[in-house]
DNA sequence: CGGCCTTTTGAGGCTACTCAAAGCCGGTGG
DNA sequence: CCACCGGCTTTGAGTAGCCTCAAAAGGCCG
């Protein structure tokens, strides 16, 4: 892990070209940068959270895709959701004590570091970002609620093919390359089952299952939906209206 | 449904008293009394939103108990979460076009309306409602990521006294009654089974063998748990402090 | 080439599901 | 007052989906 605290401008924000998000304007961009407090750099299986710590620090990430997962007593783990671009972590830790969950870099990650000291004053000098951020919020609470209709009511086979096009459909809004519906990302199969409540075995039957059928080709380092229509309806994925997401 | 537009002084709202809720200044009463709209009373089964359909309003529970769902096309029915007095309903229908669920009251309840309109001037002039506003928002979030873990990683038995120590334990937070552990509330089994991703008839099943354990003892009117700590070990509830719960 | 992580395949078993019907209880109407 | 009704709970029987254990095969890297 590699933390730089020379602060990076914020006018030179990856995320203020990416498609699919909406850019800051430069009053609002003077603010972050004094608001943000370095960045940090994360490869693959890098950690930033973990549960049952505590953390001073929100984060904004850049560039990669995170996990964030919870883990019983037992060993059981149940990875709650993906993050990409433009996603804002640890809000949870802003308020409470300790964290209830991990988060780990599924890709090669970057991060922007922000105090959770300062959030009562971006607040009161920027309602705007205030606004954003409860928009952001919102939507992660309709994301989790997807995910809970999947772990209780959908059957395997539904509920990798939702993870799939959920995943397309969420990278293409993070503006990340998605050619003919193909995503480079690297998820293993238990990190799939993870997320789906199943186990590693029956993951892997359900792709390869999935696979023969031509539904969904998830190899180790990419996933692609060949048809996202047949997909999308197979599994009750309702495409929403991808308005463009704010940041901070 | 009975809908009274009159509005009702802020300042005798029944969440001021609240115990475990933290009230609000007179200066704060003061706007939220021009931000408020009106009442709105419903009985057992009524429907505040429902889903697939636009709203302009915004809620806070006052009084009674809600339940959150989402129902596929082909009828399968998952309950999202509960909502208790102080919570705010409706959140995500202020930036979407349609909420993706719905929300029926599971006992007589009594909500507050706002307008959706008035959100972002309730920021820009009362930046520390805006502040609560997120703090509500996080927790949400924090109870459907457990919500999550339940569903993807507990067994049956497991979810079942999971919900039940959730469920005193939220009530308990919002100042609700519930003497010797033991919470007056009507849920039907289909919709325990709805909110744990069971079958009705598995759900029964479950619940009869607890009560013979004397784990979880949960009748048509009523729950209780005669020991907390035990059930709270069995399905590894996690008691966090409960801190004062702000509202709007 | 060997080691490690991941995927694949096999076999057997349990959890939870479906279908079906009966019991219960409170409310309503004859 | 009792018969009937609708919603909820209870019980039975059979089964399917998913799980666990176990081991082999594949891929990547030093």
């Amino acid at each position: 892990m590699d933390i730089q605290r020379r602060t990076v401008d914020c006018h030179r924000c990856p995320l203020q070209a990416c498609k699919g998000l909406r850019s800051l304007d430069p009053h609002q961009l003077d603010f972050m940068n004094t608001f943000k407090e370095g960045e940090i750099a994360l490869q693959r299986g890098g950690m930033v959270l973990e549960q049952e710590r505590r953390s001073v620090h929100l984060y904004t990430l850049l560039e990669g895709v995170l996990i964030r997962y919870r883990e019983l007593e037992d060993g059981r783990r149940q990875i709650v959701n993906f993050m990409f671009p433009g996603d804002m972590v640890g809000l949870q830790g802003a308020f409470d004590d300790a964290i209830a969950h991990s988060v780990e870099a599924l890709a090669d990650a970057r991060l922007c570091i922000f105090s959770r000291d300062r959030f009562p004053s971006l607040l009161g000098e920027h309602p705007r970002l205030g606004y954003d951020l409860i928009w952001l919020a919102a939507k992660e609470e309709t994301a989790l609620e997807q995910h809970i209709v999947s772990l209780g009511r959908r059957s395997a086979r539904e509920r990798v093919t939702f993870l799939a096009v959920w995943l397309l459909d969420r990278a293409i809004g993070s503006g990340i390359v998605a050619e003919g519906n193909e995503l480079r990302i690297a998820v293993t199969q238990v990190q799939i089952a993870d997320m789906l409540g199943l186990s590693q075995v029956h993951t892997n039957r359900t792709i390869k299952s999935l696979a023969h059928e031509g539904l969904v080709e998830w190899k180790p380092g990419h996933l692609r939906v060949p048809d996202m229509r047949r997909a999308a309806d197979e599994a009750q994925y309702e495409v929403r209206a991808n308005s463009c997401r704010p940041f901070l």
